[in-house]
DNA sequence: CGCAAAGGTGAAATCCGGTTCAACTTCGCC
DNA sequence: GGCGAAGTTGAACCGGATTTCACCTTTGCG
């Protein structure tokens, strides 16, 4: 991750060489693997430029604060997040089978890049303006998504105004899910949750006679 | 919130003396709130001990860091808010009523004490092994829940693996659901937001024929 | 009352990391 | 090959926060 675009992302000053878009793209990798251990408080600039290779000032050059590189870097994540799992659920025949698609995708995707997880959800502390914004977008598409699937009939109807419930109470399984089973400990697949998962918000735990 | 219990909870030097008694729980509730409003890293001594009233160097005669406070505070709230959703299912008459009634108290709970929600999910990036443990003691409560009302046919059967990732499942949705419509905003009631999650899952989202 | 233990005080020690800046090097183009 | 712009350097500055401590006040009990 930490994906080139996040040089787009920031207001920062752009490069005009190549060697000044190398030490950016550096200096952003470097950030995200300081943050992501370490955490926004712990994470030191002086520990972003060593893993960059670069001496302290130059940090300064591409950014104007800690808090902006921070910044730069959960618009990147939530972006790429976003796209990972709009990716994986592409080709999927109808709203269900992309809901166990796309959580699957999300949990295998937080396994791999636990630094992503840990950073948008630090933002919630650090800068909530942009850990809402994340979940607004998220919680929006999500949203369209089930509206879409009622009209076409792929999954039971109800008024309007659930929808938006309902994507967040998808969301947060998501999230929670990709923290205790993605993060935490390994002990089932991400198939094998996502099944699960899924299974409870298609079929229901309501029992039904026959 | 930030119940007497605390005082219990933290390895503090326990007070001897009314007085050291009144001090303690003072210094406990100006925690809460510093580091509810500010978060902990923004929170400081200064501000508690001027919150409670006492000079600086009593905060120490009572905990040994900052971050011991927090700690004890997260135990603390843990303990209320199982304490409060268990309350309010009490008298449920099945498991799916029980699910209604829990989320909503839950909602309505982050509704009224925004500082509790905020510093068990900062633990995550202060103290993380209370918020696991937290989770992790929720988790295994809801596990058993789920498993007896399967036993007892309340509930669609299905694998006891499946349990826990249920159990998951549910207490995400919860959460992000309390921050949606708990913090956030309030434009949905505590209870329009449970019936909704709950027919979600009750119901399920599959399309029934007839 | 009297005095040890408990509680309270706040100035000062201590630490620490973000940010600045003036001097230096490299780059890219004419 | 030379010149201005871009990029790099790291020591020093700086503010702010936690924690310590030696001294003072209050409490509770015989």
């Amino acid at each position: 991750m930490a994906t080139s675009s996040a040089a787009t992302a920031g207001g920062d000053k752009e490069p005009r060489t190549e060697r000044g878009r190398k030490t950016l793209r550096r200096l952003i990798e470097a950030a995200a693997a300081e943050f992501g251990e370490r955490g926004f408080h712990e994470a030191a600039i002086t520990g972003i430029t060593r893993r960059a290779g670069v001496a302290l000032g130059t940090f300064y050059t591409y950014f104007e604060s800690k808090e902006e590189v921070f910044r730069a870097l959960v618009l990147d994540m939530s972006r790429a997040t976003r796209a990972h799992v709009a990716e994986a659920v592409k080709g999927a025949p109808d709203r269900l089978a992309a809901e166990r698609i796309g959580l699957e995708a999300f949990i295998a995707f937080t396994r791999r890049h636990p630094e992503l997880y840990r950073i948008i959800e630090e933002a919630q502390f650090v800068a909530e303006d942009v850990y809402r914004e994340h979940y607004l977008t998220f919680a929006e598409a999500y949203r369209r998504n089930l509206a879409g699937a009622r009209a076409r009939g792929e999954i039971a109807d109800g008024p309007d105004s659930a929808d938006e419930p309902r994507a967040w109470a998808l969301i947060g399984m998501s999230v929670f899910l990709g923290m205790r089973y993605g993060l935490w400990n390994e002990d089932l697949s991400p198939g094998e949750v996502a099944e699960i998962a899924i299974g409870l918000v298609s079929e229901g735990l309501r029992k039904r006679e026959g």
